[in-house]
DNA sequence: TTATTATATTGCAATATTACGATATAATTT
DNA sequence: AAATTATATCGTAATATTGCAATATAATAA
């Protein structure tokens, strides 16, 4: 095997494991605190920012925008990307139910 | 090729995307979620609970545990499972940080 | 001591990810 | 139109992940 069992779980499991999957990488992280900064920037200063390859950064910028995490606009030769916050309000979400468990009981079996 | 380039990145980026990573699979998901509403339980609830081998929720727990996400705690011939409250704060830091960027501005370049 | 119970580890096949050179596409400039 | 600029896609090698059967380990029970 080695592909991941989706459909024995829930839409929201899967969906919800797409967005940190995408979030679960360093250069993606990079992304996204770079783009949190300018606000918004074309793919070339991306590739001025990382350590990467032009197609390696094009490649993490289309898993991110799969992901819903951020959106990419046709601005003459360039593309102009920015965050998405839908996807960002969905992980939110999910931080959200982890914190209503947890803030209140001091849960600890250890 | 084929292995991240985590030399390049700094400690924080590198140390968040290894909590998102481990959050990256429905099946890890599913058991933060479990945990979330049982507080705490043994392994074998979980097998019980997934629908995945004994051995592929043992290695699914071992990277929750190795990222900081659960705890995990002899208790006789069990061991038994819970929340780890620290990776959690590395994590919703983050989302303070990503919330503080965007609630004031509507950032939107499309 | 010999089961039994609970979990971890090993080994391995199938698949996915990461990274990048080479190349394609598409808009702009000369 | 030809060159330039900006990004995406293709192809591919190296590595990582997923999943599980078989087996090991470790504590408890009979």
């Amino acid at each position: 095997m080695g592909a991941t069992k989706t459909d024995h779980f829930s839409d929201s499991q899967n969906e919800l494991a797409i967005l940190t999957k995408a979030l679960g990488h360093p250069a993606r992280i990079a992304i996204i605190e770079y783009l949190l900064k300018v606000e918004s920037c074309i793919c070339g200063d991306i590739v001025n920012e990382l350590p990467l390859a032009q197609p390696t950064v094009s490649q993490h910028l289309k898993e991110l925008k799969n992901a819903g995490l951020i959106k990419g606009n046709v601005e003459g030769a360039a593309i102009c990307y920015c965050i998405n916050e839908t996807g960002f309000d969905k992980v939110k979400a999910f931080f959200k139910l982890v914190n209503s468990h947890l803030d209140d009981k001091r849960i600890q079996c250890c």
